[in-house]
DNA sequence: TATTGTTATACTCTATAACTATA
DNA sequence: TATAGTTATAGAGTATAACAATA
């Protein structure tokens, strides 16, 4: 049933499931002691294509300035290099090394366990009706 | 079309959602000079209820240890209000005082505001479909 | 001139552990 | 003993503005 028609409980869910969320994959990687930013970028990574920090900031929604700080990390750490882009030297082209395709597979799975766990209790349509909210969100946001 | 069976995109739209409207939010309260969770912990008091620490921890996905200094800046602006709860005197009782409610409403509207924009753009099962994702991600986190 | 990304700065968010008061 | 919430502490997230290098 809908009961909502712009009172806002459509973006506070949205809100508390993101949080819980965040606090669970940071329980559940807790062995990789990683935060939820630095999750977030490798989970993004983890189909294997290189992007530049911008590119990145859209698919995490945050900004450049917030990645320096996460990469700066990831990088100490082994999971990633940055690598300037020929293309535009201004730019550089972030990638998972061989350790960080490990991690980012960790991450993507902990990601995919949640995700299978909701997907068994909810219908195809559910599901697509969940996409088209989100899509429409960054569509309205754009 | 459904494409992800727990490849974890549903998660990662989720926190791309999340970021894209709190950011948006922050910016369209700038005259209120709100913080991400000032604004949610005002449009979550926003119906009028009086709440626990522990329950709004509960509805906006925080700790209590967060909520402490988010409460203590909502107090010194004159926004909220924490009154110790005569059942059980090691708890308080959260609401909002008047400047609070005329806060939380400018919150709640400028909620509104998105998801009213998000609504006319998607079907009434789609948004039930949303629900019942996020209502399935706090059922299987909880 | 405009853009990519970093640096510097200043707050806010968050978790953990220790603590106080109450149950 | 257990629970509600705060305090202390330390690290991480965030925005803005200034900056360097490149386009």
């Amino acid at each position: 049933m809908i009961s909502d028609q712009g009172t806002g409980l459509l973006i506070l869910a949205l809100h508390r499931a993101t949080h819980a969320t965040l606090g669970a994959l940071q329980a559940g990687l807790a062995d990789l002691d990683l935060t939820a930013s630095e999750i977030s970028a490798l989970a993004n990574l983890a189909d294997g294509r290189a992007r530049s920090i911008g590119e990145l900031a859209m698919d995490t929604a945050t900004k450049p300035t917030t990645l320096t700080s996460v990469l700066d990390r990831l990088v100490r750490r082994g999971y990633v290099v940055r690598q300037l882009d020929p293309a535009d030297r201004r730019s550089f082209q972030v990638s998972l090394t061989a350790g960080g395709r490990q991690a980012a597979g960790s991450a993507r799975a902990a990601v995919g366990d949640i995700e299978r766990a909701v997907l068994a209790t909810v219908t195809s349509a559910d599901l697509a009706g969940f996409h088209a909210v989100t899509h429409a969100i960054m569509e309205v946001l754009r």
